[in-house]
DNA sequence: TTGTACGCGTTATCAT
DNA sequence: ATGATAACGCGTACAA
């Protein structure tokens, strides 16, 4: 469009070299007030701002971060997106939002094109395909640029991460409902092949065990992990013999369909069926009923990655590799005691 | 942390000089075929990347476009930005997403910080503070930088827009409700001064005057424009004298909230009151009951931006300043004939 | 077909 | 306190 005000335009108007303009952006305490002053004043008069690309050719950084994610539409992203990026901002970073749908083609070519841009850093958030070639790629990565993992972890690399522990998530849920009195128990999981789902099965599995409920596995439902999948796994279980009393489900989203489900065969959650989901999404706390839930932080995790990712970047010390965020129950209102 | 690979170390791998590497990159018809083979060789093995800052000195773009909105946990924006990256994508482009909180301080600072960033275009998201004085720094920006706006326009400008026909969707709604033979049809609005709202009451009142219904301000009540203010809002009538048969609100989050609310005191829906939402947004098919809502089709909406930002900053002619998408009815559970 | 050399806007080093 | 100038990595006009 318009030509681009330069450091020499500002230098000319201010009759002063463009040595002593980048000055008063770089260190201005080496230049004399006066001269300062008046050069900052036709910075803004002639609305300059420095060319990045310039800057970036020399410093070699644009403070900028890739974050990528399965998709967007998760309704666990948008807060802890809302955490990465409010943290980077108080940095001075922005961060480029890109969705996989957790296709490791598309991550790998979302790698290059912004290797290719020069970012900083990347964020990978969310769960991740089970088996090491799924994650070669990043561990070649991890030599190049700094990465982080939010919400999962490559055990035995040295890729930082920060996640929940959601075994342990998954436990207190599932003992949850066993003190209120239930021993029929549904899990309604995911059906791929992620890490976070082997998570919640065990901390299901273990949970079970620790109060000697024998571990049904016709109780476990693997489906699509969303809205829809939960209203399916609800209407596949009405229509089995399988009779649980309650229901853990792998995440919010999930316990929302499958609320609808209950409903629309005319039982009533939590009357007739115990609920609990998975994540904290502030949403559901207006579903009806109020779901009750695990708590990631998705929001605190959010901050907590970029954080670290800024310090990994300023080549500051970590302390952990993985930093683990403790889960805590919430409970409203789509729990009840099982008595009979 | 690793030396960068350049174009020299290419040219002197290849032992031919820096231009012809380049060449092979921009007109590789101008190069030998073996030449070009071995050079392209040399760039996979050796893994180079041309450093972006240097490319985007000369050609002074980064193929990057920044995309400011309010919130991106209001649900309506995750199926929007999908369509929006979805297709920047397609055209080699990348989106910087910025969140606002409708804060016209915030959005100035991430205008001048992406300017400062070189990116080639901004894509508004989301409805705008009325009054010129909130939005006179957008018609400036607009002489400098391509923009576009998604969901809003402002009338008398040249800034190109996407956006609903929301009258017509909020007189669809509102007529639907009428049609089923409801007389008295509350409508639950947004508490600020934010064209959307506007837009939303002309057609709910002009709805009710094409069918001979008086318009009663008690109706109208305005809140927080989320799941929270629904459920307030359904509070706060069912308290009141007001009595209602049916709900027209202002958004797809709002309406679950209400519908917490009535189930919340013993109604059903749509058993005692009819309910129709505005957005489209594809979780609340899930809800119970499945809502009845106005599509403004968020994906497309993002898509079409996103080509046409695109065509913009291509300086393409664009047929029409601004594109108007045409919101459906989607019948689903959440409404119900009024007979008496 | 290929190479030389200049310029993009800024920072930083060395003089002054 | 300020100025001149060499880098940064790449693209391209011009020369060969």
């Amino acid at each position: 469009m318009e030509k681009q005000i330069t450091i020499k335009d500002i230098a000319n108007a201010a009759k002063v070299s463009i040595a002593t303009v980048s000055r008063v952006m770089n260190m201005p305490e080496k230049v004399a007030p006066e001269t300062k002053q008046k050069i900052n004043q036709i910075m803004k008069d002639m609305k300059f701002t420095p060319n990045a690309f310039a800057v970036g050719l020399i410093k070699n950084t644009i403070k900028t971060v890739c974050i990528i994610l399965p998709d967007i539409n998760n309704l666990f992203y948008p807060p802890l997106l809302r955490g990465i990026e409010d943290r980077l901002q108080s940095h001075g970073y922005n961060g480029f939002i890109c969705n996989t749908d957790k296709s490791i083609e598309k991550e790998m070519f979302y790698i290059e094109n912004f290797i290719g841009k020069n970012v900083d850093g990347f964020v990978f958030v969310g769960t991740r395909p089970l088996g090491l070639k799924n994650n070669e790629h990043l561990l070649e990565l991890n030599k190049r640029i700094p990465i982080i993992m939010v919400n999962d972890d490559i055990l035995g690399s040295n890729i930082y991460s920060v996640m929940t522990d959601e075994v342990n998530g998954a436990y207190i849920a599932t003992t949850h409902l066993i003190k209120l009195g239930h021993k029929k128990i549904a899990f309604i999981n995911g059906n791929e092949k992620l890490t976070t789902y082997e998570y919640k099965l065990q901390g299901y599995k273990r949970a079970l065990e620790d109060n000697d409920i024998s571990f049904d596995k016709n109780m476990v439902i693997c489906g699509i992990a969303n809205e829809k999948g939960g209203f399916y796994a609800g209407e596949e279980i009405l229509a089995s013999s399988i009779k649980p009393t309650a229901f853990f489900t792998e995440s919010d989203q999930i316990a929302m369909g499958l609320v609808k489900s209950l409903f629309f065969h005319g039982y009533h959650v939590p009357g007739d069926f115990s609920v609990v989901g998975f994540g904290g999404v502030p949403l559901f706390e207006q579903l009806y009923p109020g779901l009750t839930t695990i708590d990631q932080f998705p929001y605190k995790t959010g901050e907590m990655a970029a954080d670290k990712i800024i310090k990994i970047i300023n080549g500051e010390k970590i302390q952990q590799r993985k930093t683990v965020i403790e889960p805590e129950l919430i409970i409203r209102e789509s729990c009840k005691a099982f008595t009979r």
